[in-house]
DNA sequence: TCAAAAGTGTTATGAGTACACCCATGG
DNA sequence: CCATGGGTGTACTCATAACACTTTTGA
């Protein structure tokens, strides 16, 4: 087989900002480095692309290997390339931006890999340019959450109509009118009330509510509007 | 310095999807294959990142080798990792989309290419994963110009708003009320009305419009929901 | 009975849409 | 004077946003 000759081969790696929300504020998962340079410093979690593995697969393995958490939301964000970003040696990354469910984050896999979560305004210096990668997997978050219904990918499967609005407050950095918002939520035809209630934040209880799956699919690609014109953007 | 041991370098290449607006429909500009594989083929023009540039720089040096341009809209949309995308080698391609005002495209430059204009709904076959990145950079294009003023950037500095109407037709490959349509573009404060008008397409003649270009840079990021919702999404 | 959070209804404003006629000009 | 495309105004509907009180229940 012919190759390509007089071609410079380059090391490509994929990098993984995971989010996530603890009922209060977006969390992001870092891990400390294992490798030289850096080792010891914090990170986003990366690998290198395998010979027989796209970079979708690569991200898929990487992030069930830092969190046992497998078919999460993955998505591609953006390759960057700058040939000083890496100063060992010239390597690519494809970053992809991930949202998880944290009840389901599993902390035993998380100590093999030092991994913690950190407050998403508060996180700390990363290595090369992970700071840059966050911030605009941040800004595409918000960017795609306020248009599309991806924020339910960061709850469990039940939740409530505070939490949900807690969760948009967090990503927008602003508060909402609670009448406005779940009116807003329920006219998607997205929400199925449950039955039951969840009776830990207050005495009243709040209903939970499911996705209903159907339409999640059918609308995700609509333009929803979720965020109101004069809150954040 | 330490190198990364054991891990596999790739080729990466970059793909330019370059779209264009002749007055009437959307144009895609392809070249003819240089190179084994699929020589003389119909292909998106690329060529491999070098050692010392980045992706994006890489991609504005392919541009400018076929259209002759400098300045153009370029923006990276996807990276292709597919292990078996290239049968000659494994190759990572980082695509990049391109807006260009076809009127300044230089033919000169385009015939060393072999490069030709291409109805984009009539595209031939390219190769291999050519005919993805064109869908996913055409899919992009309308969800970006639907909130963005970004089509802009296919038409020559003076335009006037049939032409700008017409533009928006093709892209959405649908028609609009131009009494609608003219209000909600006048209202986005992004154009100037010039004294003079473009005679050649009608008696009256049509004013031309330029962009206010201070109100371009401030409300780009904003979302202008450009499209009716009785139009096409 | 009280505290704390959940849940809900009304009104006013503005954006979006549908729709039809007059204008300017060159031939 | 007429054919062709350019340009504009109005009324209706619907989505949005602002705003405050009642409900539930455990302590």
């Amino acid at each position: 087989m012919t190759k390509y000759q007089k071609q410079t081969r380059l090391l490509a790696a994929v990098d993984c900002i995971v989010f996530g929300f603890d009922g209060h504020t977006m969390r992001l998962l870092l891990i400390q480095r294992a490798l030289e340079a850096e080792r010891g410093k914090w990170s986003l979690m990366g690998g290198f692309v395998q010979p027989h593995e796209s970079a979708d697969e690569a991200a898929k393995r990487v992030l069930h290997a830092l969190t046992g958490l497998q078919g999460v939301y993955l998505e591609q964000l953006h390759t960057f390339s700058d040939p000083a970003r890496d100063p060992i040696e010239r390597t690519l990354s494809i970053a992809y931006f991930s949202l998880i469910d944290i009840s389901q984050y599993e902390k035993q896999l998380s100590e093999e890999y030092h991994a913690e979560w950190f407050d998403l305004s508060a996180a700390p210096r990363l290595i090369f340019d992970h700071n840059e990668m966050v911030a605009m997997a941040k800004e595409k978050l918000r960017y795609k959450a306020a248009l599309h219904p991806l924020l339910f990918e960061l709850l469990p499967k039940k939740f409530t109509l505070p939490q949900l609005q807690t969760l948009f407050e967090g990503v927008y950095e602003t508060k909402f009118d609670k009448r406005n918002f779940s009116r807003k939520l329920l006219s998607t035809g997205l929400l199925v009330r449950q039955a039951d209630k969840d009776m830990s934040a207050s005495r009243k209880g709040a209903f939970y509510y499911k996705l209903n799956s159907k339409n999640y699919k059918a609308k995700f690609q609509d333009f929803l509007n979720l965020i109101p014109r004069t809150g954040a953007r």
